[in-house]
DNA sequence: ATTACTAACTTACGAGTAG
DNA sequence: TCTACTCGTAAGTTAGTAA
């Protein structure tokens, strides 16, 4: 389960992000870090080291200030706390995210790892669906990017790894989805892999290639509905 | 100055809101409270006596569970932060707030307050300008109070209350804002003062009355500007 | 049931300082 | 300069308990 960050360190990364550490790696010591975060320089030092150990950002230290940036985790850790005050103070959630890609052959791989039990079940339990053995795999624009990044930091549902005999299966994340405004779905990532953006690996209760007629080349709209983190 | 509020009672207050106390008074009992904020009852007690005493929440304690609200103090100190992170994670601002209203007449007293010294200086250093000593009444429609609201908790530039002589002058809060898109002004807000969202008392370098040979009942535009806490 | 006190405990902080 | 160690102290938390 995800660890709840303390108050404190979320504080500080928090002020990491308002020096810009969000966008770019800044050039920051610890002594003028402390400054912003209203302490000592020991503390921003320590604070570092444990965010760092968290993984919600990374370091090159080096004499003359290091170079600090935020990890798609930690901007994760704060953007959840966007979302919830949006929710609460503008009374809108996040709006639906929309993606118009085109349907492309995957490689098989999706219908092995969702045929695994291990995978199924929680599926049925978050999703609510019994998952059709296969995804449909949606080449997305490159200008999109930079949203589908948006969209993987914010709230999802989370399938745990598990052990299958021998081999071990990864944790993922599951975003649900409506595809062509008809069918549920859910586009699946696994955790700790810098994936490739250019493509969605997409899972449902049907069949969505014979359902819906389509075919390689054939245009395809994707849209994740907010979510918020204490829906999950 | 306003005293900055420490990380953990800044998430209990959160945690507050998304409870739903941002809207409504809610039920809750330190031991519930300490539950979500991840904590012992003990400190969920400290937290709301603490939080209380700085003006962030008020409390009706009763057997069965407190009626626990967030003032507007702490939905501007919860704010604040929204502000930032929308900023920092999707790169925009806050959207121009726009009020159409109408010219209206005041009692005169803007110009004995703005004509002192002791604000005068505050109003060249911060907002840049030498105020004609005389405000600009605007009135606004009562379906815009709560975005006048909303408003008035996001970022202002703050001008510190002084003693002139035997009497003593309150702080107030200035909103930088641009009237019928070409002059420059600021709506100024007393602190410490539940008051009257109907009239839009607005200061500027000009006498705008004369300049923009305006009347009462005149129709009226203020635009302001989005303005972060950081550039304060 | 509640809230909140006091005292013991634990965590976080900051001064001093080394690398 | 930097970062980050040790260690004494301050702050925050929790257990026990009263009202």
């Amino acid at each position: 389960m995800t660890e709840r960050i303390k108050p404190h360190l979320w504080f500080t990364l928090y002020t990491l992000m308002k020096l810009g550490a969000s966008k770019t790696p800044i050039r920051i010591s610890t002594t003028r870090l402390s400054n912003d975060i209203g302490g000592s320089q020991q503390s921003a030092s320590r604070h570092l080291q444990v965010l760092e150990g968290n993984g919600l950002l990374v370091r090159a230290i080096s004499s003359g200030g290091s170079k600090v940036t935020i990890t798609p985790e930690g901007l994760a850790e704060l953007d959840q706390v966007l979302q919830e005050l949006k929710w609460h103070l503008e009374g809108k959630e996040a709006e639906t995210i929309i993606f118009e890609g085109e349907v492309v052959s995957g490689l098989f791989e999706g219908a092995y790892y969702i045929s695994k039990e291990g995978y199924q079940r929680q599926i049925r339990q978050k999703l609510g669906f019994e998952a059709f053995p296969g995804t449909l795999n949606v080449k997305i624009r490159e200008e999109d990017y930079g949203r589908r990044q948006k969209l993987e930091r914010g709230p999802s549902l989370r399938f745990e790894g598990f052990k299958d005999g021998e081999r071990a299966f990864g944790a993922a994340r599951a975003y649900p989805c409506l595809i062509n405004d008809e069918e549920a779905g859910a586009l699946v990532v696994a955790e700790r892999s810098s994936h490739d953006y250019s493509v969605m690996e997409i899972i449902s209760p049907q069949y969505l290639r014979r359902k819906m007629e389509l075919a390689d080349g054939d245009k395809i709209k994707v849209a994740f509905l907010p979510l918020r983190q204490s829906d999950v």
